[in-house]
DNA sequence: AATTGGTTCTGAACCGTTACGGTCACTTCA
DNA sequence: TGAAGTGACCGTAACGGTTCAGAACCAATT
């Protein structure tokens, strides 16, 4: 029975045709996907894992073009790829436990999702995604730290001293305002993190008193947000020169905000990003691109690749920075050095 | 033991307790998914089937608003969502017969694509998008043609009689040129087809003589496809003044082409398309909005509904016609109207 | 003391498939 | 002619959970 469908080999094309008739005949819809899965311990398929609602996944173009890669890597594999929902507001791991899968990627989640959790505990390959390296399963990434680092250096180096930040969220709770040094520190999300770390210590170095620097966080990731997050640290401080922000999305609405109060970017402002997204590129965003196709497809082909001799294993994707038109020397500054001393 | 993890009021918390304790000890990863799904008969997942590569619905602007809406009923209903590999370029359907899925959506496939059948053929309850109503299965479209019908009466209002087209794949094999009258008939794309049929309808109706309109056709989907088709349409009758594009990215490529000839969109060249993406919406494209988000939405409704009493069911969601800054009155036409008799 | 009622706990059947070993007929070779 | 070898076919045992009938137990009532 089994073998007239999927080894024809095994039995002469007399009877198997014969098996095929009968089974169509009493109404057989062919073999059953799940007790076969059961069988053979293969699902034919890899779930992902994000934090978000399911449907946010389609809404940020770098989740997107992280899908994208992932779903290319799935398709060179003939595997499906299930996205889990899991929601943020309930604790709810049950939908972890009942998909019926070969692997997990998990995408961007807070260190402490109970979700992730709940991956982990399953006995099945995961990769990890923008995550701290966590030792027993594989990763992918970038160097968030060191590509703010560069970025900050960047404006740095072009004379900006006073600058005001706007970031991501940090943790599973809401935080639309200022954050402290301590959540900075402590941010559950390990992007934002090293991110914000990767600043501290550039402008640190430069001598700028970090804790002085105002930092605003949005809950949620949207050109909203960004307008509005730039408005609160450009009313705690006016006196900034440029706004850097943890994402060109958030970017994009510094933008608006900038626009609004009829600030010249960059002249009177300079504005920078992160992700290196399609719009940011069409804005002249100043940012840091990230290969996120590609950061999904290494996620989907270690989690594929059967061979394992060497996990755990880490993958560091590379950043480039992009110095577009939103980025220049303050106003002071420049003029400083054109008539200084 | 599984009363401990699913039904815990079943029996004292000392015992559960004790079940657990000694289930962590032994190293049980807790109640195994697909074993569950086989027994309850349910995967707590539904599948998409998509004609195209996996990937491509993560770079169609319209697919992608498809999917969001589809992943908010997900959600609603806590299951996941099972992307389908299904190659066009292989038969294999494989992919759709090892899904452990509760239900299909089939989202624009062409009506002969073995995928489909196989679909079909599994004895689970099935929903399709920008299908012809097949009779068996739900479905959720919209009135393609008659969208067209009123876009070529719009263009026609302006005085459009000289026009070219620019469509989508018409069928599995690649054409990209010209479309004989044969094929644009026999087409298998059900929403193409139709949004061909409404054009024709429209024009002969005014007269034209819609076996002399040259219609384009393009196997890619994307900006590059629009660019050589609305050439190819250009160079066969540079007289046209207006050029119908049966999608918004085609009509974006169109109007890179129209740009790069000289070509002032509307006053040399009406361009039309067709979706309503966000992307048309910044150019100021004359298109037909549909609710991509809104069918992805229902698709997942209509599926994952348990109450079927009266199965199967059509849903026509309701399109729009946005006039934007790229249709006008033609040139000749609009002197000859302004100085006439 | 025996019956009843109720609760907690145990065991076995079943979901539909695949893997595997065994049977059987038939060919080949000494 | 008989032994060994080959290939086609078939029966059965898991895979790991859920479910449900009934055993076992305890307390309350007759």
């Amino acid at each position: 029975m089994s073998n007239a469908y999927n080894r024809p080999d095994q039995l002469s094309p007399e009877l198997r045709r014969r098996v095929l008739d009968t089974a169509r005949r009493l109404g057989y819809p062919g073999p059953d996907p799940v007790a076969r899965s059961l069988r053979t311990r293969k699902a034919g398929a890899v779930g992902l894992l994000l934090t978000e609602n399911l449907s946010y996944a389609f809404r940020d173009p770098a989740a997107i073009g992280f899908l994208e890669g992932l779903a290319l890597a799935c398709e060179d594999a003939g595997t499906g790829l299930l996205l889990v929902p899991a929601n943020p507001e309930r604790e709810d791991v049950a939908s972890v436990h009942r998909a019926g899968v070969d692997g997990f990627v998990v995408y961007s989640v807070p260190d402490d999702d109970p979700h992730l959790a709940a991956v982990l505990e399953r006995p099945v390959p995961t990769v990890v995604c923008d995550q701290p390296d966590m030792g027993t399963v594989d990763r992918v990434g970038i160097d968030d730290r060191g590509a703010m680092y560069s970025l900050a250096q960047h404006l740095i180096g072009l004379g900006h001293r006073r600058v005001g930040v706007v970031c991501m969220r940090l943790a599973r709770d809401r935080n639309d305002g200022f954050v402290t040094a301590e959540r900075q520190h402590a941010a559950h999300f390990h992007v934002q993190r090293n991110r914000l770390s990767g600043l501290a210590e550039a402008f640190s170095e430069a001598g700028v008193d970090w804790s002085r620097i105002p930092v605003v966080e949005r809950f949620d990731h949207n050109i909203a947000s960004g307008e509005s997050a730039a408005a609160q640290v450009l009313d705690a401080d006016p006196q900034i020169t440029a706004l850097i922000c943890c994402s060109d999305i958030l970017a994009l609405g510094a933008m608006n905000e900038a626009a609004r109060r009829g600030l010249r970017v960059p002249h009177d402002l300079t504005i920078t990003g992160f992700d290196g997204i399609r719009e940011a590129e069409a804005a002249g965003l100043t940012t840091v691109r990230q290969p996120v196709l590609e950061k999904g497809r290494a996620a989907g082909k270690l989690l594929l690749d059967t061979n394992e001799r060497t996990r755990p294993r880490s993958v560091n994707l590379s950043t480039e920075l992009i110095v577009g038109k939103t980025s220049a020397a303050p106003r002071g500054a420049s003029e400083e050095r054109w008539f200084g001393p």
